[in-house]
RNA sequence: GCCUGUGUAGCUCAGAGGUAGAGCACUUCCUUGGUAAGGAAGAGGUCGUGGGUUCAAUUCCCACCACCGGCUCCA
């Protein structure tokens, strides 16, 4: 719509008025040319001040940038990830232009928004950089801010482009610029720092009231490991002095809840240099922890049909050729152990698979036998390059909850179902907030994967239809499908944010094909059927991991290793606490009792920090009534109860937390 | 595997070219106590491993090993 305005040939001025939209469904009309910054002001100046970044028509925008058509507006604060992801990224700018007024002849490569603040991958040239150069960059960083520069975004041409990243010898951004389509190519100024980049920006640099340096780390120039390495510095910005704080002493926090730390504080298990990396050491009380976990699976399992089984942790070399792993994987394994005479190789067992589908071909199979559901805690051992180890969620040598489901075509979809009734039963058990994630193959390298395009189709098509079906929202991520067959994956993060995949489903063609695998059919006939792999925890040693760091070592009473303490008044009640102990060791309580010559102040203390569900206080008046004085770590309840009593609850609860419900 | 960084007592860490220290834990003794640290004494370390420089190396240099944070990878 035009609206004529004082209309004198000389000087035709029209105001072209636009219609917004707004999340609500409202639409408003403004003068074409508005930024989103002044709609903003339109509703109100204070939502203004906190709105950092906008998207219209559903492409990210600046709210700087003037808007010239009708469209469809929102506006993100803070608090909304589009809003600290421009703040972020700016703020990456920001730590450019730091480091290119720091250091001579730095070259610059990609510089975004993270989850948690950002980072930019640099070439230091002659220069070095570490840690001890944090504070300054930082210094630098708020001198910066303390000039309010505006940023300014820029169209440019491809050949311009080139030019004046390439005069400025930043030949990093010239590779990319090459691979941009001209016309599609802007850059982004403050001060005297320009960057190739597609925004969005928050308007100047001036919001940003605290800036840290986190930390330094190589990283190849785009993810490509034949490629050079750059330095990447990873930091994080915040609107508030105090966020900044905040921020600091959450990641103070996450530490101390890292599985690591607490595996060693509770005994749980240990690496040593004599056994070798990545392969953990499972303590009595870990391994005590472990056993439960094993156990409430297998009782769940029992109930959906599935039959136990034990294989080597060896295999001929045959084997996983037939499987396909060998040409997968042959080279990047554990190498073959050779037998002394006959000259056969045999792998160390990197998967399960391959035996369970040996188990299936002991005997013919009727239709009528399926599905067959073998379950394994089978210990696999995979070689991982020593730069990935990681406490116990990346080890060389782990135990997977694995079970492999045969089926046929018409039992696929109840089967897949079924099992991701267990691992959501599992994963909600324990609290645990996880993402799903669908990893499907990526159709631009085939070459990757096993199998063909229309067994590839029906398998991903199976997942999809089970989220639906399930009402689970989840992500599909192309490329990350095993080479085998796609994926539905269960993704929880650890204290400081780092995503593990824990529970697995993989609909697999390709084995039972090259296995041979087949069953007689009702019409007599022989058929293929098809495999599900699948994991609830993924691996006992990644599930305890994760599981620590989730309850910071508080494990639930059904899986403490130690449930009660007995704390004796002092050392003339020792021989009460045992009888205490006696007790409940009936009940099957596991309890264990402080004798040591110290203050009752003193044992509560250490023994709240062991986090042990229950502690006991005894002396002369619970010895003379056959009591106990109840304390729940914690700092929780007490009350004074015979010790049957007390045994009682405890059974009660601790069946309650065991109960499983099929659904 | 690659890039930073780190490696000293069981744990957390300090230290310096002249063969090592604290706190906690541990042992013994005193104390025998009522809901988050009673007191004293003692023991404990080839300073990650192997070379080199030096009159002298745990300290400086080199290599290796392990670990941390990332990258790449993850059947």
């Amino acid at each position: 719509m035009i609206v004529p305005l004082y209309g004198t040939i000389k000087n035709f001025i029209a105001i072209i008025m636009i219609n917004i939209k707004f999340p609500d469904g409202n639409i408003k009309q403004f003068e074409s040319g508005i930024t989103p910054f002044e709609i903003a002001q339109s509703i109100s100046e204070g939502f203004a001040r906190m709105v950092l970044a906008a998207k219209f028509n559903g492409a990210e925008w600046d709210i700087s940038r003037p808007i010239d058509e009708d469209g469809e507006i929102a506006l993100y604060k803070w608090e909304d990830e589009e809003g600290k992801h421009a703040f972020w990224h700016t703020s990456a700018h920001l730590l450019a232009e730091a480091l290119q007024e720091l250091y001579e002849g730095i070259q610059f490569g990609i510089g975004p928004a993270i989850e948690n603040g950002f980072y930019y991958d640099i070439d230091p040239g002659e220069n070095t950089i570490t840690s001890a150069d944090f504070p300054k960059i930082e210094k630098k960083m708020m001198e910066l801010v303390a000039k309010k520069e505006e940023v300014i975004r820029r169209d440019i041409s491809k050949a311009d482009a080139l030019k004046f990243f390439g005069d400025k010898g930043q030949t990093l951004k010239c590779e990319l610029i090459s691979e941009l389509q001209d016309g599609h190519i802007t850059t982004y100024s403050q001060g005297n720092f320009t960057d190739l980049c597609k925004g969005p920006h928050v308007p100047t640099t001036a919001p940003i009231k605290a800036v840290k340096v986190l930390s330094l780390a190589g990283a190849y120039w785009r993810g490509d490991a034949e490629r050079q390495q750059l330095v990447r510095v990873y930091g994080i910005t915040f609107p508030k002095k105090k966020m900044l704080d905040e921020y600091l002493t959450v990641l103070e926090e996450a530490k101390k809840r890292d599985h690591r730390k607490l595996g060693k504080e509770m005994e749980l298990f240990a690496f040593s240099q004599n056994v070798g990396q990545g392969l953990p050491l499972w303590l009595p009380k870990g391994t005590a922890l472990r056993n439960r976990l094993q156990e409430m699976l297998t009782n769940i399992q029992r109930r959906y049909g599935y039959l136990q089984v034990i294989t080597p942790h060896i295999g001929n070399k045959n084997l996983y050729v037939t499987s396909g792993h060998y040409a997968k994987y042959g080279k990047d394994s554990f190498q073959p152990i050779h037998t002394p005479e006959e000259g056969e190789e045999y792998f160390l067992k990197p998967m399960n698979c391959p035996h369970h589908c040996e188990i299936f071909r002991t005997s013919p199979r009727s239709y009528k036998d399926l599905p067959l559901r073998y379950a394994e805690f089978g210990t696999v051992y995979r070689y991982e390059q020593s730069g990935e180890l990681h406490g116990l969620t990346r080890v060389r040598s782990f135990t997977q909850d694995d079970a492999h489901l045969f089926c046929t075509p018409e039992q696929l979809k109840q089967e897949f179902l079924n099992v991701m009734d267990i691992i959501t039963y599992v994963f909600s058990k324990f609290g645990f907030d996880y993402e799903a994630q669908i990893s499907l193959r990526d159709p631009e390298h085939k070459e990757k994967y096993v199998g063909t395009d229309e067994n590839w189709e029906k398998a991903q098509q199976a997942i999809i239809e089970a989220c639906q079906e399930k009402g689970l929202k989840a992500k599909q991520v192309t490329g990350e499908a095993a080479f085998y067959g796609p994926k539905l994956d269960f993704m929880v993060k650890d204290a400081i944010g780092r995503r593990w995949q824990l529970g697995t489903i993989q609909v697999d063609y390709n084995l039972p094909e090259r296995f041979e695998l087949e069953y007689t059919g009702s019409d007599n006939q022989k058929h293929r059927p098809i495999m599900i792999h699948r994991a609830p925890f993924g691996s006992l040693e990644r599930f305890v991991a994760v599981l620590l760091e989730h309850t910071a070592g508080h494990l639930p009473l059904w899986l403490a290793p130690e449930q009660v303490v007995v704390l004796p008044i002092s050392e003339k009640y020792n021989d009460y606490a045992k009888h205490v102990v006696n007790e409940l060791d009936k009940c099957d309580i596991r309890a264990i009792i402080d004798e040591r010559n110290e203050k009752i102040g003193r044992k509560i203390r250490d023994n709240e920090l062991k986090r042990i569900p229950y502690l006991l206080i005894v002396g002369e008046k619970e010895a003379n009534a056959e009591e106990v004085s109840v304390r729940k770590q914690g700092g929780g309840d007490k009350s004074s109860e015979k010790i049957t009593t007390f045994a009682t609850e405890i059974t009660a609860l601790v069946a309650d937390q065991i109960k499983f419900e099929s659904n």
